[in-house]
DNA sequence: GCGGATTCATTAGCTTGCTAATGAAATTTG
DNA sequence: CAAATTTCATTAGCAAGCTAATGAATCCGC
């Protein structure tokens, strides 16, 4: 029902959206949000890093980072450790808790579902006008 | 520096974060936000129309389209007139100080952006891609 | 090796999404 | 026509994004 002729970036906000609806579903049955399993993968794949990697890793800031992995920990899934080169870093893992749920295969199962039913080429075109987007809104920003 | 195989949802939440932050950069020295200018471009192309129908086009639950209304309502840019034949329903206008802002022509403006560069024919299958997405992803909602 | 600059995590507070629940008005049904 | 249902706007409260500001630790330059 958005307004008539559906511009590009109409679409673009409706499909995020959709997409975090569907997959915060997902995952709530295991107390989890999308973002929070989003983290969760994330981790699982770089343990040891710091909050600030995460961060950049997901393309959010830190005040964001930290309030999901406070989450994260008060579920028991993560776990910060002081590390003894840098006093200021904490160095991120998961805990056994987290090893178990079968959300770590997430983002895949995520992607495959959302690609079905399109074509590998149109995939490819789709990758790279959202990468040139991306640029485009980019260098918007600066200006 | 999202995590390494960057899939399509990363790209599309980092897109669309982008182009938010980009826009929102634009609109600001109007004292708007990109979901308020959002919401007034729709007001004016569809004047009278209930907060309902607003919320519909928009794609966004009423609750919150009532508190974006609310402010631009306190920036003296849309008003509520009561309607006589429906007690419950509002119909929503622009203010003569919102005509003169030049930022109804908003969306044209960011589609073009965004489009840069890129080839129609990309464009239209990127459009088409982007349609099955957000059925795959609808679909796996109700699930 | 000391002092200024940077980095890291945190706090505080804003915006904008959401759902659940409510009251008032309109509509439908029996 | 009265009662039940639905619709509309609202309130309340949560989640997750952001920026700005702060304190502590580290790093760099001189």
């Amino acid at each position: 029902m958005p307004d008539r002729p559906f511009t590009l970036v109409e679409s673009l906000i409706e499909l995020t959206r959709t997409l975090r609806a569907a997959f915060e579903q997902r995952v709530e049955q295991y107390g989890l949000t999308f973002a929070r399993a989003r983290l969760l993968t994330t981790i699982g794949r770089n343990e040891g890093a710091s909050q600030a990697q995460l961060a950049a890793m997901l393309g959010i800031e830190t005040p964001t980072l930290k309030r999901l992995l406070d989450a994260l920990e008060d579920q028991g899934l993560a776990e910060r450790r002081p590390i003894p080169e840098d006093g200021r870093k904490y160095a991120v893992y998961l805990t056994e808790a987290a090893r178990i749920e079968p959300v770590l295969g997430f983002r895949a199962e995520v992607d495959a579902t959302l690609a079905q039913g399109i074509a590998p080429e149109d995939l490819a075109v789709t990758r790279r006008t959202l990468a040139q987007m991306a640029r485009n809104a980019e260098r918007l920003r600066q200006a």
